[in-house]
DNA sequence: AAAGCCATCCGATAATCTCGGACGAGGCTC
DNA sequence: GAGCCTCGTCCGAGATTATCGGATGGCTTT
């Protein structure tokens, strides 16, 4: 009934409990039979993954529905707190934020994607709502390109391989030649830009922040409207408001 | 090999994994072998489920070291964001700390434990860096007894059944009737002090936060040091201030 | 009052998790 | 530079245990 071509599906249970978790984050309530429907399982089985979730505190049942408890908050928040570059870069991505008026992000590779460490809103940014640990693919992205562009070629190839170069907004980059030349000319202005490639009416400028060594820690990024950002002037105000930025944080990091 | 007296114990792979994972997120390093030892899991067994975690995004492998990843940071947060309750009440506490200085939170009850939903810091407060969603027991806190007193008996010795009631502070409640008058007092006073209850050198005062039905949604709570609350002027004016605070929550959640 | 829905429980089958052991690679010491 | 030690990974067998269909009983609805 259940035949996996490749043998990597080990510890089953585990997987599909956090399915019913992921599930479970976005729609604020179900009922197990729903669960149980929607992610084509057998109600019983469902049950005791929900009981099990349930005793360990995870899960919480209300009336009949259920939700994730605070205690999963708790384990992200901790998790965010104890992680020490996100503690170094925060406050400079704050004042970035607050001193342009724009969006700024910190962004590190995890797992092959852009990952959100740091997300600060200034005063004239729309509200993405964009949450700490939010993912997006490192061709979309400025802060993607800018590590993709400091990351050893095999590398880069394993995560393309990976995720793939899907078009999702206008300027989306979906080939890998072309993804090498712009990766080049990172490398040698320094800056990555992103125009409207993941969002359409999004412009995005982004520094690599490195290592000693040259290798990436992650990426600074400013982001907002195309229609304001893509003034020549501005932008390379904002450019430079970024590199000073960027250049505390480099600091910082190599003081400790 | 393996015999536990009750039939309670399903899904134990699941168990196992959330223990690894309650493992890591305190220990920000490990390695298999270590974490094993201190589990006293074979490592062969650690490691099945440290690769599905791997799997699943939800744990990075960096140099031979283990971390939980920024997906259960996004996670947390797309929980708590999607929280109505925490949505409605949040101004509103950040505004009290803001005003009077001191600490504010708004705490509900959760696996019979009052379960901080919102966590903000005044001016003078010292930062004790308690994280949304952390717990405490329900008899040690202002907010968890206010919760109590508005709780059905039968629930109340539920909940005390469960987590009981070890001495924590110099002023915690140890006795069920003693609790019972507690309780009492609450009910008539409105309000919810508790003295060094939970940790040395800390004043709580809570109010609860009800429904139409009298039905507890949580409670509002101001925090800070025993000397600068416990003179009489100051701690009434703070009542004042939560007071207030309160009423507007309860108008808040009535009109929606 | 009856019917439907739902959570919970039960038991048997077989899948799969556990666990000891073995292999190979990398780092350290001598 | 060689040998040793530790660690991560892989493997296979056995037995626990997760899965799944079905049955029960409570609750609401019509």
């Amino acid at each position: 009934m259940a035949q996996q071509g490749p043998k990597t599906n080990q510890l089953q249970s585990v997987r599909t409990t956090f399915k019913i978790i992921d599930s479970l984050k976005r729609n604020t309530a179900e009922s197990v039979s729903t669960l149980a429907e929607q992610l084509e399982l057998p109600k019983s089985t469902v049950h005791s993954h929900l009981t099990t979730l349930n005793q360990l505190g995870y899960l919480i049942n209300e009336d009949g529905t259920y939700r994730l408890s605070y205690r999963l908050v708790h384990l992200g928040r901790t998790i965010e707190q104890s992680h020490e570059l996100r503690r170094i870069v925060s406050p400079t991505v704050e004042t970035l934020a607050a001193e342009t008026g724009e969006q700024a992000y910190f962004a590190v590779e995890e797992n092959g994607l852009a990952t959100n460490i740091v997300v600060a809103e200034g005063e004239r940014s729309i509200r993405r709502q964009f949450l700490p640990g939010g993912q997006a693919r490192m061709t979309n992205t400025a802060t993607g390109k800018a590590i993709l562009a400091h990351l050893p070629p095999e590398r880069v190839d394993e995560i393309v391989q990976r995720w793939g170069m899907p078009q999702a907004a206008p300027g989306t980059i979906t080939d890998e030649t072309e993804l090498a030349t712009e990766l080049e000319t990172i490398r040698t202005d320094g800056i990555a830009y992103a125009r409207e490639e993941s969002v359409k009416g999004l412009l995005e400028i982004a520094i690599p922040i490195l290592d000693d060594d040259g290798h990436p820690h992650g990426a600074l990024e400013i982001a907002g409207p195309t229609k304001r950002l893509d003034d020549d002037d501005y932008r390379h105000e904002l450019v430079d408001e970024i590199e000073t930025a960027g250049n505390e944080i480099e600091v910082n990091l190599s003081i400790r």
